[in-house]
DNA sequence: AAGAAAGTTGACGTTTGCGTCAAGTTCGAC
DNA sequence: GTCGAACTTGACGCAAACGTCAACTTTCTT
C-alpha cells in the first residue's frame, strides 16, 4: 500500500515542489524513478530521498553536499567510515548554522539599536510637522 | 581635516573593500566619487554613503533597497515622509530577520536531533567494527 | 478518431554581487 | 623620454536553483 507509483503531478502536490525541481534533482542525480514508456513513475525510494533532500535544504546543504551525503546512505559497504564521514560533514554544518545565528542575531540588535534612534527623530520630525501645520 | 579626497585604493583598505566593489557601487549609485581627471576621488560624503552600505549588507539588505534609503536620506525636503518610509521598510526588514532567525533556530533543533540519533548509530557501528577486528 | 491533458527534452533566462581578464590611458619617478 | 604603477572602461564569467518557453510525444477521455 505504501510503495504505490506516483507521478511527478502527485509528487509535487505531497511535496509542494514543481515539476521542473523534480526533474533538476533528476539530472543532478537526487532522485532515480523509475520510466514507464516516458513517463517517470516515483517509488517509495524516490520519496524517502526527496524527503531527506528538502530537509537537507532546511539545513542549508547545498544540492551538491545532499547528494554526496544520499550516495553515502546507501552504500551499505564500509557503512562505519562513511557514515562517519556524513556524521562529521553534518557537524561541521550544525557549527556554521550556529555561526550563521550569532552573526544573524548582532545584525538584529544593531538594527534594532538603529531603529530605537530612528524612532526618535522621526517623533521629533512629527512634532515639527503638526507645529507646521498649526500656523 | 577630515574632508580630505582618498584615491581608490586608500578607500579601499580603509574598508576592506575591492575596487570592483567601489566601481560597482558606482555604477549602481550608491557612490558619486568626483573626478580629477580619469580619477576617482572620494569624498567625506561618499565615505558616509559606503559606510551606510556595508552596514546595509550587514543587515540583508539587498543594494537596490540600499540605494533607495540612501535616496531617502539626502532629498532633504519633506522630511518627514520620507524619513518614516526609510523607518518603515527598516521595521519590515527586523520582522523578516527575526523570522529568519526562528527558522534558522527550527533547523538547528532538528539538525541537532539527527545528530544524537547519528551519534548512537555510529556507537554502534563502531561496536560492530571493534568486535570484528578483535577475531 | 480527435482533442485535451499531461508528460517529455532542450535550451536559454533570472537574480545578486562581485571576480577576472583585456586593452587602453595617465601619472609620477628616474 | 620612458618605464612601471595605478587607474580606467568594457565585457564576459560564475554560482545556485530553479523558471520559462518551445516544440513534441503520449495518454486519457469522450
Amino acid at each position: 500500500m505504501n510503495d504505490e507509483l506516483l507521478t511527478i503531478r502527485q509528487m509535487c502536490e505531497k511535496f509542494g515542489v514543481t515539476p521542473r525541481t523534480l526533474r533538476f534533482y533528476e539530472q543532478k542525480e537526487l532522485l532515480a524513478p523509475l520510466r514507464k514508456g516516458q513517463t517517470r513513475l516515483y517509488t517509495r525510494r524516490d520519496r524517502a530521498r526527496l524527503k531527506l533532500v528538502l530537509q537537507g535544504k532546511r539545513f542549508s546543504f547545498t544540492l551538491e553536499e545532499i547528494r554526496r551525503l544520499l550516495d553515502l546512505y546507501h552504500v551499505g559497504d564500509q557503512q562505519y567510515t562513511q557514515y562517519k564521514a556524513t556524521y562529521e560533514l553534518a557537524l561541521k554544518h550544525l557549527a556554521e548554522l550556529e555561526a550563521q545565528r550569532a552573526e544573524l542575531d548582532r545584525a538584529i540588535a544593531d538594527l534594532k539599536e538603529q531603529l530605537a534612534w530612528g524612532a526618535r527623530k522621526l517623533a521629533e520630525l512629527e512634532r515639527l510637522q503638526n507645529a507646521g501645520a498649526a500656523e
